[in-house]
DNA sequence: TCTTGTTTTGACCAATCGGTCAAAGCAACG
DNA sequence: CGTTGCTTTGACCGATTGGTCAAAACAAGA
């Protein structure tokens, strides 16, 4: 009887290294679960949409994944460090403005490349973000951090005083809202691609924001 | 306690007047249906839920409501007109940068005064805007209109030159940043109520990206 | 009071939900 | 070839979904 070794929680396994089939399987399963989550968030996704996307049966998508819960889980804490680590680049011996401006274009463009994986974490923040477990306070601390980095930037007047939090709330909520909103961008523009002229305007504004 | 007094103002509805029982229950129903759908989305609210946040059975909310898509459309109707209001009094004749100062924070707050609202929007959009019908031609005229008052500012020097969509979509970005993922805020702030500052903030950043 | 129309509910329905299981299919290697 | 273990699936389960219906409970005017 082959007991189904469902590791995946890691990508340092424990026991076996995974075959193939389960690499191929796998990465289909949650490229599927992207789709799916991202498009109709936790509750409204269902085992049998994202068996479909994947070209999976469903009791074949849940011998790679225990339930749909880890499926969720293993998108969202795949996703994290992916989505802050243009924040963790942030240097404090860098040349301010720069550095910012660094951050956002960086984050603008994670939105261009990656807007299901900005739509998923949008809708679980939206909902309350009940299964984002203890990465709001490492979210926290990350934050504080740069943040402290860039009161001193204030302070030493290379860029103008400002309260650092909603600088860098600013700067998500503008990068992001073109691929959670991008119905509504694409609607109100006319057009495809507006991550080139966000690109400008995003720096005159944060130029503008900054300046001593 | 922010209700929401959403009337049900049904022009179709030549018959009779609603009694006194209808309206309350009815108010009730939008009532609970909007904390339930802000929550979890369209796919992810279930009858029970609404129900028994509004206090009835579930046969008898569906004695008000034909269906579950019927409650969602009254809600995001009664929404939009509210939600349009603050860009529609934006007038040529005053002072631009007045003008668009009290816009972004008359957006503000609403999204500090119907948090949910801004949510069940925010997860139509997020999906696809799959029940928003005709509105997002609608919003693109209006957008448009007041894009072309906001180019005219710009060539005439009243303010710098700027791509007023992609200032729109600031304006809406930052504000209902607040609402929208109101968690993630809070928790990255550490206390509950970032409007004042986010009301500086943003007086700040405007008054610097527009200035000529 | 009685009558009439409004409101409420318990019982129920077909469809779908997340998930299980035993058995069948399959690939690889001796 | 046969064995072994990885992979796939059809059939099925209890719970929940959106929604129906007839009958009961209620309200209000005559």
């Amino acid at each position: 009887m082959a007991t189904t070794d469902f590791c995946a929680k890691d990508d340092s396994d424990m026991s076996k290294p995974p075959t193939r089939i389960q690499k191929k399987n796998r990465a289909a399963i949650l490229t599927a679960g992207l789709e799916v989550f991202s498009q109709y968030g936790f509750r409204g996704a269902t085992l049998d949409q994202i068996a479909d996307a994947a070209g999976l049966s469903k009791p074949n998508l849940l011998y790679y994944f225990p339930s749909k819960e880890t499926i969720h889980q293993q998108l969202l804490s795949g996703l994290l460090d992916t989505w802050l680590d243009p924040l963790r680049t942030m240097r404090a011996d860098g040349d301010p403005i720069a550095e910012i401006l660094a951050y956002a274009q960086r984050k603008l463009d994670l939105s261009r490349d990656f807007p299901r994986e900005s739509r998923l974490f949008a809708n679980e923040v939206l909902q309350g973000a009940p299964r984002l477990g203890d990465a709001l306070p490492d979210l926290k601390a990350l934050v504080d951090e740069k943040a402290e980095i860039i009161r001193g930037w204030s302070k030493s007047g290379k860029i103008t005083n400002i309260d650092p939090h909603h600088l860098i709330f600013l700067i998500w909520a503008q990068t992001q809202h073109y691929a959670d909103f991008d119905v509504q961008v694409r609607a109100v523009l006319g057009h495809d691609d507006p991550y080139a002229e966000a690109a400008t305007f995003l720096d005159h504004m944060l130029r503008r924001t900054l300046a001593p």
